[in-house]
DNA sequence: CGGGGCGTGGTTTTT
DNA sequence: CCACGCCCCG
């Protein structure tokens, strides 16, 4: 049977595991997808399971396509009755299965963050609650924290006047989504989790029905999800599941938004895991990479435990370079990104990494002077720009009107006469009669009434024209009615903008072909829809409907799913000019992805590790686990950089060199540059004199650039240089961050890091020079 | 209603 | 430094 040849031993007893709670412990590189994908095509091969018994869940809609695309390589089955897509994607799916039973229309929609940003600054502004005391930002991210963590208003333990008044507002906005009939991302898992939580017959169906759920990415689950897995697996129902979790505790670098590596301990323990298999088989990196990787990572208490070995040799050394300052460090890079060029590799597999997007300015100027061509990861998603949004706000408005962000976001735009005056006058309306918008227009007397009621029967008339035709045709129609296509063509920069629209008639194309809408699909629910939505599976008539071929299609319209679809996959970063470039990211998206050459740039403390990590619990532990992740990416060359001096929000930065040096292993080090000793962090666990490891030298303008820029040429006839590393017989080691005096009674500012920055009489102070 | 001027704040990111 | 939000003016 060749779907197990080429497993190694570690993978091959994941995969064949037999069918309990299960914990794969897989290092990166180790082929984690594969077993994953693997192991639900051995199931399914071997007749243990049918398709609709798989539920598989991931973090990214890439990451599930992946998985579906190579399952269906692997299999010649139907991958449709299967359950495979990411937290949300099934939460939608089984909200729109259950509307009535979780309290929502049919036609619910899902409010992207931006949304729901917005939407909770309507309501401040409404309640004339003191935006300075409870800013929006603040609110939306109690909101969201609480959610994650399961709790709804009520259940917020609030310690001060401030967190009860937010919990307050919190169930004020609930109550406007239920009113809108729209959910934020984390009340898509919050409802999903309490309507398996209240509804027993239904649990119990889905506990039945999920023979295997396969998590990916498991450290990164929140507690809610965790919960909700627990839930799915019927954790303490004597029913359920087997939860098979494939996760990897040092590449968890997403706790500051919920996710909660404790899950890992938490299910080995109420799960009583007794198969825990680690896979640290690596088969991207070479020798040197890994121990590099190891070792750094062997810093960390709490781990799981796990070492990566290779079969590669050790090649080539991890190469080290100090550059004077940002901009050397840009050059540098170029110039050795030219030399990996004119040895064969591929632009595509130079990967220039860094810890904060701000650092890509400048290496993104070098690469452009260069003439290299490069991508930058991360811009703004197709779904996501303004044009698109707009044209979905009309889409959203014909299957929903109630939808009050989608209706503020179109009302006047393009503009029909209908200003704030009017707007406000409507929002008080609907404030007094406790409706939607859309609902209060009829109260609105007058010019905004006649104004307002145009806009109405614009949606109106849109909605009654298209509901028979294809989706596509839909869409088109929308663009054209809405005086979009128009508005924009009179712009003088609306070219692109006009194109991106035209887009979403091909976007709606494929939506409906890939899932199963059939492009002659009315926008109207048939009568096995009919049968479909609602409780017929609790009635125990027989009827399993979710096990419906395309089950998307019987339990919501194709311009629902569309519009779902929107909200919950953004679409691709913006069009990546040609494929051959180097690529330019953030060390967090890069996770996942793996290239031949990989620089990690802007080695500094306080920039990576991050000052403000210091402040966050096991902060340092989680940028250390960053940069891991940054090491695993590259599989045959590794650089890293740091810098004397760098430009950072208008000002000059002088950093020390990051302790991750001093947690390599030397022997798998080159220094490109003389070797500056450090070890001022060594023994420490952590710090929070982060304002002693960085000095800002306030200095956006010329003068005192020029300033520094003398100092730092040793043309200051002290001897001693702006950024020098050198090393004090009783405060350590330390950086010059600047020069006073002239020559004979010149003092020196060193930062001392741990030991703090001290200004030294140079004629008095004996300091010793460390590397050049 | 739109644009220019001013003020502020500025890890990391997916859904 | 620079991007974004807000406010005021034409």
């Amino acid at each position: 049977m060749n779907l197990l040849d080429n497993l190694n031993p570690e993978q091959l007893a994941a995969v064949t595991l037999p069918s309990q709670s299960a914990l794969i412990l897989a290092g990166a590189g180790s082929g984690k997808t594969r077993v994953l994908t693997t192991r639900i095509a051995w199931l399914i091969q071997t007749g243990q399971v049918s398709p609709a018994g798989i539920m598989a869940v991931t973090f990214t809609n890439k990451a599930a396509k992946e998985m579906l695309t190579r399952l269906s390589s692997m299999l010649p089955v139907n991958t449709r009755g299967m359950w495979i897509g990411t937290f949300h994607g099934l939460c939608n799916r089984l909200l729109r299965t259950h509307h009535r039973d979780a309290a929502l229309p049919q036609t619910f929609q899902i409010l992207d963050s931006q949304d729901q940003l917005s939407m909770i600054k309507r309501m401040l502004k409404a309640l004339n609650v003191d935006d300075e005391k409870y800013p929006a930002k603040d609110l939306m991210y109690f909101i969201n924290n609480a959610k994650d963590r399961g709790q709804r208003a009520g259940d917020v333990e609030a310690y001060d006047h401030v967190q009860k008044r937010m919990a307050e507002l919190y169930d004020v906005y609930d109550q406007q989504c239920q009113r809108e009939g729209v959910v934020d991302f984390a009340e898509l898992l919050l409802r999903a989790y309490e309507l398996l939580q209240r509804n027993h017959p239904l649990r119990q169906h889905y506990q039945m029905r999920f023979r295997h759920i396969l998590v990916d990415e498991f450290q990164d689950t929140n507690d809610l999800q965790y919960n909700l897995l627990k839930l799915l697996a019927g954790h303490g129902e004597q029913r359920g599941g087997a939860l098979f979790a494939v996760g990897d505790d040092d590449q968890s670098i997403y706790a500051f938004r919920g996710a909660n590596v404790g899950n890992m301990q938490a299910f080995e323990r109420d799960f009583e895991v007794k198969n825990l298999i680690k896979l640290e088989q690596n088969y991207r990196s070479h020798g040197n990479i890994l121990d590099s990787a190891n070792h750094l990572i062997s810093n960390n208490a709490k781990r799981l435990g796990k070492n990566l070995r290779t079969d590669a040799g050790l090649g080539e050394p991890v190469r080290i370079y100090e550059a004077s300052s940002d901009l050397e460090e840009a050059q540098w890079i170029i110039d050795e990104a030219k030399s990996l060029m004119a040895e064969g590799v591929s632009k595509s597999e130079i990967a220039v990494l860094y810890r904060s997007n701000a650092q890509s300015r400048v290496i993104e100027h070098a690469l452009f002077a260069a003439g290299l061509p490069y991508t930058v990861y991360g811009g703004l998603r197709y779904f996501q720009r303004a044009e698109v949004k707009h044209a979905i706000a009309y889409l959203q408005l014909m299957d929903n009107p109630h939808n009050d962000s989608a209706f503020l976001r179109v009302v006047n735009f393009p503009t029909r006469g209908i200003g704030a005056r009017s707007i406000e006058q409507l929002q008080m309306a609907a404030e007094s009669y406790r409706v939607s918008l859309y609902a209060a227009v009829p109260y609105m007397t007058g010019k905004a009434g006649t104004a307002l009621g145009n806009f109405v029967k614009l949606i109106e008339s849109a909605r009654f024209e298209t509901q028979q035709l294809p989706l596509p045709e839909m869409v088109r129609v929308v663009l054209e009615r809405s005086t979009l296509l128009a508005h924009y063509g009179n712009e003088k920069e609306g070219q692109e903008r006009i194109e991106n629209l035209q887009q979403m008639v091909g976007a709606a194309t494929q939506f409906v072909q890939e899932e199963g809408f059939g492009t002659h699909a009315p926008a109207h629910l048939g009568p096995q829809a009919a049968a479909a939505s609602g409780t017929a599976i609790v009635d125990g008539d027989g009827i399993d409907v979710l096990d419906a071929d395309a089950p998307l299609a019987t339990v919501m319209s194709p311009l629902s799913a569309f519009l779902a679809h929107a909200s919950l996959e953004a679409g691709d970063a913006q069009a990546q000019a040609g494929q051959e470039a180097i690529q330019l990211m953030t060390v967090h998206s890069a996770k996942g992805l793996e290239f031949d050459a990989v620089f990690i740039t802007g080695l500094e403390e306080g920039l990576f590790p991050h000052e403000s990590s210091a402040r966050e619990m096991d902060g340092v532990d989680e940028e250390r686990r960053l940069m891991y992740v940054a090491i695993t990416r590259a599989r045959r060359r590794l650089y890293m950089s740091f810098t004397q001096q760098r430009m950072l929000h208008g000002q000059t930065r002088f950093n020390m060199k990051s302790r991750f040096f001093d947690e390599l292993p030397e022997h798998a080090l080159k220094w490109l540059t003389p070797r500056v000793q450090t070890n001022w962090f060594a023994g420490r666990k952590s710090t929070t004199a982060w304002d002693d490891a960085t000095f800002r030298e306030g200095g956006s303008d010329n003068h005192i650039a020029k300033q520094i820029a003398q100092k730092s040429t040793s043309g200051n006839g002290t001897g001693w240089r702006i950024g020098e590393s050198v090393s004090h017989a009783r405060f350590g080691e330390g950086v010059i961050v600047n020069i006073e005096g002239g020559a004979g009674s010149a003092r020196a500012q060193i930062n001392f890091g741990a030991a703090g920055m001290k200004v030294l009489d140079l004629s008095v102070a004996k300091l010793e020079r460390i590397g050049r």
